[in-house]
DNA sequence: GTCTATAAAGCGATAGAC
DNA sequence: GTCTATCGCTTTATAGAC
């Protein structure tokens, strides 16, 4: 690990490995100086909190990152079924093909959940209403794209817990296929039949 | 929390929904003994490995709740869609219609999966595999079967998932009436067909 | 079978030197 | 900004009385 010094940036992605890894309560501070290589010195520097701080911090700049490359891209995009095939791309880059778990949605199943209400509830809630613009966009019922949004976010959850169940990552790319027909295959049709 | 002289049967239902609400590593002692109104003498006793004994125990009832409840059904019943019918209610009453997340889920997010890797990988394996026998029976291609399972299987968990995180156990419900309509909306249609 | 007391280790967090 | 030393508490686990 590098051992120049650091900034508070830089370490977001490796303390997000460890909560993924581990889970909020198992992601101690023994694991968290041997990830980072920092001491709880530097660690206490940059979150004064503590353990809390860390992953409020790593929750606020996963939903950046979503937010960027893939809510506002799903909202602003003009073609929709190219803004959902972006974020079928994005997605399977992001959760390395089924081989990353979704910190969000670890944190989501345990009870820490309530320490991070608000910010679990509006990381989802936000994907499934970006997600349902650019259904509606591709042609889709108004009234059916919110369920249709609903149900490929929670595949890929679903995907995301299978794949590391069976220990097979392919499990998480036949879902990302399957969706892609799911949510455009019919676009075409839809769109055709306007 | 009954203070007479209990069976190791009796508080695995106990010890089951602390390790779901708090995950293995959260789930101390503290709320076990909290939980189950169990000494740690009693608790040792009845479980010398400790926690991780606990957790093996759980999981070993609940493959044999599913085994028995659910996955024997789906592939023992002629009428597969029946079966499945039979299999969306008793799931649906299981999980308490997303008021209840999956334990073996939760394991499966974390690291300590590699503790109980067996088990969870053969839980899943089993279910999407028994799914798939009744949707066979239902007249679906083989060959679509298998995919078609591993989807329904992976939509309940992620069902989960998403109901805690929005809070709404509506999700979960939604989501159920969904797989009904798909694993079985189409089977008149695929049975007619032949 | 159940309890309390206790051990030994690990935990999150703080203080203070550099 | 980074470290080491240390505090106080909680953890898992054991021992032994009842």
């Amino acid at each position: 690990m590098a051992r120049t010094v650091s900034e508070r940036a830089d370490i977001l992605p490796l303390l997000g490995e460890v909560f993924r890894e581990h889970g909020f309560e198992g992601a101690s501070l023994a694991h968290i100086t041997a990830r980072t290589g920092l001491g709880k010195g530097s660690l206490y520097h940059f979150f004064p909190g503590g353990k809390e701080e860390m992953a409020a911090a790593v929750l606020a700049e996963i939903d950046l990152w979503f937010e960027t490359n893939v809510f506002a891209p799903l909202r602003a995009q003009e073609d929709g079924a190219a803004a959902i095939r972006d974020m079928l791309g994005r997605v399977d880059a992001y959760f390395r093909s089924g081989r990353r778990v979704c910190l969000v949605g670890v944190f989501a199943l345990s009870e820490v959940r309530d320490r991070f209400c608000g910010q679990v509830l509006s990381y989802f809630a936000r994907w499934r209403e970006a997600l349902a613009d650019a259904l509606r966009r591709t042609g889709r019922a108004p009234d059916t794209a919110g369920e249709d949004a609903e149900d490929a976010v929670l595949a890929i959850q679903g995907a995301l817990v299978l794949a590391r169940a069976l220990d097979d990552p392919a499990v998480f790319t036949r879902t990302l296929a399957r969706l892609e027909r799911r949510l455009l295959g019919m676009a075409a049709l839809h769109a055709a039949q306007q």
